[in-house]
DNA sequence: ATGAAAGCGCTAACAC
DNA sequence: GTGTTAGCGCTTTCAT
């Protein structure tokens, strides 16, 4: 068995709880005493067990993270933004992947809360709020990250999706395009959002907006490649053939990008394509892709000190959202030979962090 | 509060005890009062304390991972395959990050054991055997993955190395090539295996092996494309330039692809490359990559069942390691145009799953 | 088949 | 400053 607090006390012929004192700092512990006990804590290599201590405290100073998937780099950088938003705080995260499947997810909440998390940091796979009804019956703050869920009257930290597709769109106006396309995704809070940001840019351009011209699509996040080069090829067949698009996500933009390169068409010369959250293979790809940066790391981080927060004043926050500016990143896709990548954007593996 | 055994044993009239004899399925407990008890625990939609249990059991039902870097996605399919692995038998699986820092790893698997897992998997991006003391003091069973460490005498599981680089060479060769470099990684034990490989299917081809044709780097994990490039520009000075490379990692194949084609040399026919990983962009690169898969998700399946049977009969196992085969992932960047992506490869975005 | 008692290792409230 | 007492919500052992 592991050393416990009741060892160090016999080995010092103190109390129980005056160990317990010293290791968390109370100061009402003699000065003397409490250097005898973190001595024989140095030599004992002592740890107190978390689990109890939550247990008889009624905090775990653990909090949980579920993801749809961590294979998609997007919530990988989330979760580590998440950690080391929490790291300086002493608190741990708990991460656990939800693998794309709503019953999975309702499953792994109910294990973190089993496991007495403080908090509850959620980016959803679920298509409504249905299932969530033992979080609301638990006490515990819980956050939504990345998408939103109608009907849950809770904080929610993501991207501002309308200015991301407003961003988006300004790019491609500002290249002189005019029949811009946008491949958008169905029934989900961010693709609504950047499709009224990309027909807000049209608007605020006089561009009249044609509704041909816009491809809805769904699963747009497991299938993009494959969905965008179909949404493409419809997209070519139009009479007004579009000069850009503006694609949901960057899975999406590369299916459209090689549909175009099949169809002999030059990107961007012929048609210019951007993309949405600047996924680590963007730089690698065969025509460079331009993208929308949703900074998910700053989206993990922001999530990570909303949650403290939350737990530390138990009374709900003044701001039900954070929303992170998107960035625009413009490579070959759109500017052409215009784009000079840089030598590190060329052979550097990790996009710089965005702390 | 939540609600508690107790709860229900007084709603019910029945003690505590049968309640909790109910809920882990114990055989001496009489019909009619289990099946008042589920009823009772689905009205309430009672979930059991699971850090209590785990304090009253000393068993927590938790494993714990710690991976060098969660953006890598080999480690974030590693973490699927475990996760996999444990579901099934109601184990849940608490992911750590080292951020891959050696200090960090330190701390998170001290935190794990403050946790109590029940057994713990490490990737680690440590140097040495040093920084394990606790580890070995703690009586919990661990298991390496990925990467061995020397002096640690305990279970591995990772890929076949010495393998990998065998089947990469003899690869190269079978396509004719005899000036075959190797870019390798400096003291690692995976890059050791796969350069031995590399000397046995040369040896068994009785091509002669030529030292200058072995570059070796350092930091291939986190700058690879970068310094692949510049290992590549080395090789092209020599007099007798290499007509193949097989690159210790996919990151570094980039690099060399991207020095060649700077240099005006075609990819394959004046130079092939081959990595090693078959990570999820291989296929998304300006000339897809060959590769070799290590099928991350079935090397952590293979850890989870490893770790279940540690914790099952608490001694040691027969087996010491676990050698995952790799497979040839062979695509243009060796093939050529002799490679006709198949209408799946080019858009799905993951790997087929190799459960 | 059912339950009383003891205890897992710690913290919180209060007394000394 | 230090120690005592009473839990936290379960499991385990053993008696009935």
């Amino acid at each position: 068995m592991a050393v416990r607090m009741k060892d160090i006390a016999e080995d010092l012929g103190v109390s129980l709880v005056t160990v317990s004192k010293v290791l968390r700092n109370k100061p009402d512990v003699g000065d003397a005493t409490r250097k005898r006990v973190l001595k024989r804590v140095r030599e004992l290599d002592y740890q107190p067990n978390m689990l109890v201590r939550g247990l008889a405290s009624g905090k775990s100073y653990t909090i949980g993270l579920v993801v749809p998937d961590l294979l998609h780099t997007f919530f990988a950088e989330m979760a580590k933004g998440v950690s080391a938003g929490l790291r300086s705080e002493s608190y741990q995260l708990i991460i656990a992947s939800a693998e794309e499947e709503p019953g999975i997810e309702r499953q792994e909440i109910e294990h973190l809360l089993a496991r007495g998390v403080d908090a509850l940091l959620i980016a959803s796979c679920q298509n409504n709020a249905r299932g969530y009804k033992s979080l609301l019956k638990s006490k515990i703050p819980y956050i939504l990250i990345d998408r939103n869920l109608a009907g849950l009257n809770t904080c929610f930290v993501g991207t501002d999706d309308v200015a991301a597709g407003r961003l988006a769109t300004e790019h491609l106006i500002s290249l002189g395009r005019r029949n811009i396309a946008h491949i958008s995704c169905k029934l989900i809070s961010t693709s609504v959002g950047r499709l009224r940001g990309y027909k807000e840019a049209l608007a605020a351009s006089h561009i009249p907006f044609r509704q041909d011209l816009v491809a809805i699509r769904s699963r747009l996040e497991e299938a993009g490649v494959q969905i965008g080069y179909g949404a493409m090829e419809e997209l070519l067949k139009l009479k007004k053939r579009p000069d850009a698009v503006f694609c949901y996500n960057d899975l999406t933009a590369v299916g459209a990008i090689r549909c175009l390169l099949a169809n002999k068409l030059r990107v961007p010369e012929d048609v210019a394509v951007i993309g949405c959250g600047n996924l680590l293979l963007s730089s690698y790809l065969e025509v460079s892709l331009s993208s929308i940066d949703q900074s998910p790391q700053q989206q993990g981080k922001a999530a990570a000190k909303l949650a403290l927060s939350l737990i530390a004043r138990k009374q709900k926050p003044t701001e039900k959202c954070c929303l992170i500016p998107p960035k625009l990143i413009a490579r070959r896709s759109t500017l052409g030979s215009a784009y000079k990548e840089l030598a590190e954007e060329r052979l550097l593996v990790h996009k710089t962090s965005t702390t």
